[in-house]
DNA sequence: TGACTTTTGTACCGATCGGTCAAATCTCAT
DNA sequence: ATGAGATTTGACCGATCGGTACAAAAGTCA
């Protein structure tokens, strides 16, 4: 088999970069023609069902780079909590320190949501799930648990969101340092007490 | 003057339903038409300045509403406790429990931000301000104030974008029923001991 | 070299985009 | 009632939209 120029998942960066940028409805074939620097030939004939088949395929991307550096090592790492500490290192690195959007929370907010509502759903639930659960290993009763990996989740989105709309991707690092602080709030409590509803008496925590 | 429909800001409202729905590209003329009853003569007539100056329009008014029921309020009230209290009741019926999306951070999020970036940060900068004061008044120190404020801004754009892609309101509630207990800890604090660095000892909360 | 497949460029499609405009309709002071 | 001005309508504009068609180009391999 000819390959001439590029495996098709070797536009999936650039693609997600205009989908980024744009949005689904922005990102016009003109735009992400010029990016990629494919025609429309080309796009169609790596993506017959055209943008919303390249949005989709991008979403699957995301993904799975997430399965891989995020939910997975979550959920094998034995020590929870380095597990926790590295995930948000990756967390951090993908978003380039806030420079760059997270694609799933943004096409979520509008009606291009519709077309993609499983991928999205599924994206967010699998994070979760996963970070709770290594919060659970590392002493948390589930409930608390739960709680304190959907906080995580919103001030990660909401981190994003404002670190955009303020022009400030220190904004975004901070927002993550706050979330570590509190995700690992356990490591300065001693090993006896077993561990807190995240409102209990005690265990603090160093910022940093 | 002839009032045959509506006045220009009779149809804010729903032309700010659009752009939440649709984003600014999204939001084509033929949608804004069907969703406002106007017709593209009547559109122009109001707004000269086309889209552009419709999705201003948008964003002038829920400034002005959240500076007469958020901002101010934040500052004028005497106490601060309530103050923060009300608002974030405010909040929780502005964004209908979850159900309806933040227009200024979604328009963060792609490129139409560069249209309007004075405004999307001028309004997230004055909410920040306004809440980081009526902490600082209810005994917190200043920097950690703002540092609570910026986390409870994220901590609401994040939930929801969550709620949104969960397609589940009541994750915007908890979350802010998370952010409340967090900014009123102070309240089952005895008086006397004036208040903490937002991580320091004791002071806590009862979740309700 | 030549049959064959894959990839690419581009002309073209109908639909819709944001926006303009002249004419029709309406309101109100006179 | 009438005239001036405010408001509305809807046809129309060129540009661009997402998508299709298809032939030329580029690659593979007998």
């Amino acid at each position: 088999m000819p390959k001439v120029v590029a495996e098709r998942a070797d536009i999936l960066p650039a693609l997600g970069e205009v989908f980024r940028e744009h949005g689904f409805e922005g990102a016009s074939l003109s735009i992400i023609g010029e990016r990629t620097g494919l025609g429309k030939g080309s796009l169609y004939h790596f993506f017959p069902g055209g943008k919303e088949e390249m949005a989709a395929a991008v979403l699957a991307e995301i993904d799975a780079w997430f399965v891989a550096h995020i939910f997975t090592p979550l959920r094998a790492e034995k020590d929870a909590a380095r597990a926790i500490a590295q995930t948000l290192k990756a967390v951090e690195d993908y978003f380039k320190s806030g420079r760059r959007v997270c694609l799933i929370g943004a096409l979520a907010l509008n009606d291009s949501r519709d077309l993609f509502g499983k991928q999205i759903k599924t994206y967010f639930a699998r994070w979760n799930d996963a970070l709770a659960d290594a919060l659970a290993r590392a002493g948390r009763d589930r409930k608390s648990a739960k709680a304190l990996a959907e906080e995580t989740l919103a001030a990660i989105q909401g981190g994003l969101v404002l670190a955009r709309a303020m022009n400030d991707p220190a904004l975004f690092q901070r927002a993550l340092a706050r979330v570590k602080a509190r995700l690992l709030e356990e490591h300065s409590c001693p090993k006896s007490k077993p561990l807190p509803p995240w409102r209990g008496k005690g265990c603090f925590l160093r910022l940093d």
